[in-house]
DNA sequence: TTGAAAGCGCTAACAT
DNA sequence: ATGTTAGCGCTTTCAA
């Protein structure tokens, strides 16, 4: 039924009496190319079952369209927005996302950087601005755009489109601190891991100190991403330890949610008896009960954001090389 | 500083006095080269910033390791959850998988299904069995492995690796029937898009049919995928049209579980008053209070089965082209 | 508007 | 264990 090769433009071209380059031409846009030829070739490949090989057109024209990018998992809400935007405005422009995990690992970070790369893409996202020495070389020297995201940076590779963890974190601890709450507790992963993580924690630990607070209810909740599961253990272990804690702040609203049921299933009266505040605006901070005061780091403009100057850089216009996002303070019932 | 022109093998086998074939066999593993000549090259290329071509290597071999994917959204934790079966089932031996979103739409699949073709992937797993007629013909005409997964199809276009959504919402009625319970709903997102999401209505349907109940409290929560609030706005729209309704089964646990805040909101004991049944054993059943009722479609599994099928058919090992998960019922709180 | 020639960087196939 | 030759399927470049 099926031939065992896959038709070509060669191919089409016998098929239709032109020339290989005339097929060529027909399936790129805006060439020249009359109306009749076109036609008459879309059809023959249509007849044919013919597919488009994208491989050997990378090759010859020494171009791809793949976007490389890499987050730390899959599966987390906050990460799938800033790709859902950085895919709409890429591939409004044919661009192909070529995603990669690196599990909150450096090392694995590094794996994935050389493996993308070797894709030829025309643009580099990584998510973060900490890197193994050797992933960083790689990225200074791939001769396309790398834009670090999610963070910013102590020495930019080359461009970024972030926002500083700790201070989004500080901005959250004056909250606590105007509505009176003064033992605070922050609960968050283990620290040589998630980055963000860290630097959220680190955040913390500088805004308690700045009001003159006792900076030392650090509950570690174990190996990133932290799980709602694992809030839940973490707060557990906050009651028995700290029990006369006030506040606590956790490393994101899945975290901060967990917390929430146990203290739900011990009958503490959230805020009433402890107060709690999240990370990263999930949609189930501003659904439960009561809803969890966060941060909105705006995951998805930071994808918009990045897909814009990938644009730009990519058509030659002149852009801005550093875009500091501006995270925004909630406050919702958990802690008033 | 850096050249303009990236070095390439041929670069590579100047500075180190052999042939680009030596260089390239080099670069495999399991080759046949002397230790010596290998790690010459290797250095030789450290060097010089050598990152190999894959886009070449690609087109002269005539195959690629990309794997293409097409899951209805990045941002669900069931799609994520078999992504990374897949991905770390099939990473291990150095495919990488190209994803695309369909968004719960099957002309946006189709669309996805031929831009992935052209980047000639050596397999094709979709999620679902309806398709486009083209998207359909696209797919068998494709020369590589086809898989779908997440549903029994009709008439399967190769293999599948799924489960009947229909059956498993059945076994959820049984389950509520069993318990006693007589005036059941059924909280769903509009039927033409979400395929997966009608089936487990007409499930629903046919079940409370089977046991002589009314099948009629349907709620139509919106255009999927069905998000928290819309589940809470369903919730709303339930108490107020159906107000005796005794339990209610909601399309995913994300609906499910607005759903219960809403019943929070309002005072509603869940299940004293109304019992809550969700699909697809989300974190945020198992954790929050009380536990929700779902169905475990075993995600995670659908990825590692269809990443060792996908093994099996590129080794040629002999397969059974045809793999039904079972989901499973998880009796939690919010139904007893 | 169309065609002819050449070659992108790698590797299959064959040779030594 | 290493080398030589040719060519994968497109598109750049130049010509008509």
């Amino acid at each position: 039924m099926r031939n065992d090769k896959a038709p070509t433009m060669a191919d089409i071209a016998r098929k239709t009496g032109v020339s290989p380059m005339t097929v060529s031409r027909a399936f790129k846009s805006g060439s020249l190319i009359s109306k009749d030829t076109r036609d008459a070739i879309l059809k023959a490949a249509e007849e044919l079952g013919y597919v488009f090989d994208s491989t050997a057109s990378n090759l010859r024209s020494q171009k791809t369209d793949f976007i490389a990018v890499t987050i730390p998992s899959i599966n987390n809400a906050n990460f799938a927005d800033t790709v859902g935007g950085l895919s709409e405005t890429l591939s409004a422009r044919g661009f192909q996302i070529l995603l990669g995990y690196t599990n909150y690992d450096v090392e694995e970070e590094e794996r994935l950087i050389e493996q993308l790369l070797r894709r030829k893409p025309q643009a580099i996202v990584v998510t973060g601005g900490k890197h193994t020495p050797r992933a960083r070389r790689l990225l200074e020297n791939a001769s396309v755009p790398v834009i670090e995201t999610w963070d910013v940076p102590a020495e930019p590779i080359g461009h970024f489109v972030g926002f500083s963890n700790a201070d989004a974190v500080r901005s959250m601890v004056d909250h606590f601190v105007a509505a009176g709450y003064r033992r605070i507790a922050f609960i968050g992963g283990d620290a040589s891991r998630d980055t963000r993580g860290s630097d959220r924690r680190l955040g913390f630990i500088a805004a308690l100190a700045n009001h003159g607070l006792d900076a030392s209810r650090l509950i570690d909740a174990g190996v990133p991403p932290i799980s709602m599961r694992e809030g839940a253990n973490a707060m557990a272990r906050l009651l028995a330890e700290f029990p006369d804690t006030e506040a606590v702040i956790c490393v994101s609203d899945l975290s901060a949610f967990g917390a929430l049921t146990e203290c739900q299933r011990r009958g503490v009266p959230v805020p009433g008896r402890i107060a709690i505040g999240g990370f990263g605006d999930y949609e189930i901070g501003g659904i439960c009960v009561p809803a969890l005061t966060t941060i909105d780091a705006q995951a998805r403009q930071i994808g918009e954001r990045t897909g814009r100057l990938i644009l730009d850089l990519l058509d030659d216009r002149p852009d801005v090389p550093h875009v500091t996002i501006e995270p925004r303070l909630i406050v919702r019932d958990s802690s008033r």
